[in-house]
DNA sequence: GATGAATGAGCATTCATTCAT
DNA sequence: TATGAATGAATGCTCATTCAT
């Protein structure tokens, strides 16, 4: 029971600070407006994390743990390569869609501390690019990518364009401004890679 | 030689906060060391820019101002859609390799600062998104790209995977790993973008 | 304990400003210097008070809610208009004496911080002179003072006075040189403000 | 030519400073905005005056000097001390309404600057309320005032009396509540100071 | 004399982190 | 564990003053 209610807590601090870190930015986020916000004294959160940049990383890391394991279980029971990468874009973007906070997180994490917190080694999100190249490289020894398509810039190019139409639509959408679908824009971002990369010739979409 | 000398101030400046900002990112740098680094006093800076803020901008937009000018100078007398592309995103990553400064405070300016993001219209750089945007209609017109792509999508997906690689280049090369040649990078990268979209069958590279 | 302890804090905070504001003035004085007079960190002052203006704020107020009581009590017992008069004069001066900090902080609050000037409305102040104006019309209709003479202006004419003799008194201390009894300086103010100067009767006006 | 251009040029900085000055306060006024107001550049100030400070103090003793030859003109055919007091105090306040900014500068001057200018000696001002001592001494020898009147007491009691109703008018006036007239205030303050409250003759003390 | 660009000292306030309870 | 009062380091910006022209 105490146990739970720890386990709550660290969860309450980190739901918190999503959502605080989301709207001001990680750099304009009080540790005492993420206090008030999970219903925690101010040094309760300093039981649970190490100081501010380690609440950051933790929610990182947990986002992506999740979306890492959404998208191999997603990804299991697919055989074609190409269809595998089309799936991974729709799953990447539908986390997005479905928790906002996310794509905002990743913006701070991975453009202002990964920068910045110079300690930190990012093998989470190694890991996830790298389910990206491995499916090119899969596909490349099948046959359904073509042999000039290098695994190591596409999961980068990949990584760079989902997370750009993720961060713009996620501003659309704060300023109110009606929000598109991003399953339409993961059809449209699976048009240029997948069908761009594929070795045979396009025959429709 | 007045004039000249206050030109000379402004760009100091300008020069100095790309390499702090880029060596501590935005809310790490101090508008002192700044100061240092362009041999000016505080308060000078003060004459130039409205406020640390607006040094930022500046810096993004006369960045902008000056990539665009390059692409659109090195595009002009390219006719087919999709060499125009090439060129666009050789450009665009030989400017980086150029200026390794540019793509972080690209970093700096398009994700960490929320401020910004909430308040300040980047203009400059939708411009410079429009022209790929163009590329595409014009080519998508003369029947080279498929009908399928969508330009506004395109641009940002285009950007965010250009960015993206720009981005590790100078992580990398930051950490004084042997820098890979972003040229390679570009060629590679068009191997994805631009014979990906074209609506004939590849043949070859 | 710990009440008593905050409570403490407080007040070693408003006794340190009487010091700071009174030997340097208000826009002369450091946050810091207070904060190290009081023995407590710059940043609990903040735990205090809203800012540095809130700070002299409450120490006018709680300066003249004091004074006022004092005068009040004084007064309740005395009949006769004149007297009470004579007593509240005694009593302002009697408190600037034993409190000196209370004559320059009346000072500085009152006559340098134009912004308070503005903004601030001096409701206690206004309190206070209200007891002198109140006395001038008991007085008139009791027939011991003049029909000629008018309550809101006198109220404000002896306070003027009251207030000049006082910063002289704290003033003249200040600066070592023997300072004069300012109970005869209240004997003396009598003499003018409620006997009158003139040696013969008066004869209407 | 040019002699009379400097010295209008100095007129000219000290006119800005009254207005600048009386408008927001001699801690929150700048010296480039004085500057702007008198047409001249920043650094012109300097060659007029040693400082900041040295602004304010010219601009207070030129006013009391103004002040001092209009009353002494004033007094001058006049015999009865008495009525030499009356005048006194119409001309004080007269002054006052005709060049607002006086009374502003003078409480600038006297409360803020009287204490933290050390160094600064406010002759002028002794001069000034000399005058009306001087008064007092000559009405105690003609008989016409009472023996028991302190001079120097009195000299400060009247003048705070009349800086304090000023200063009154000066702040009504300036948040555009109709302004009631000065000359009433004189003579109600003559009532005061001059014929005495009480309403019976004295007897003794 | 006159200018105004340049200087750089100075300071209120914030907020991550600690620690006595 | 949990609390939240207390801490104090850290910094953008202002503005009086200077001085080369």
């Amino acid at each position: 029971m105490a146990e739970k209610n720890q386990i709550d807590k660290r969860e309450r601090i980190l739901a918190a600070a999503v959502k605080v870190f989301a709207e001001n930015g990680f750099h304009n986020s009080k540790v005492s407006e993420i206090a008030k916000k999970a219903k925690v004294a101010d040094g309760t959160i300093y039981l649970y994390f190490k100081n501010k940049d380690d609440i950051l990383i933790s929610l990182f890391e947990q986002s992506l743990t999740l979306l890492i394991n959404n998208v191999v279980e997603s990804i299991k029971n697919v055989s074609d390569p190409l269809e595998k990468l089309r799936v991974f874009i729709r799953m990447h973007l539908q986390s997005v869609e479905q928790y906002p906070g996310l794509a905002e997180v990743m913006q701070v994490e991975l453009r202002q501390s990964h920068k910045f917190m110079k300690e930190y080694v990012p093998e989470r999100l190694a890991a996830y690019l790298n389910i990206i190249s491995d499916i090119i490289e899969e596909g490349k020894k099948a046959g359904h990518i073509r042999a000039e398509i290098h695994p190591a810039l596409f999961k980068r190019a990949l990584f760079g364009a989902m997370d750009e139409i993720a961060l713009h639509w996620v501003l659309i959408k704060r300023q109110k401004r009606r929000a598109y679908e991003l399953s339409d824009s993961a059809q449209r971002l699976c048009n240029i890679f997948v069908e761009g990369i594929s070795s045979s010739p396009h025959v429709g979409n």
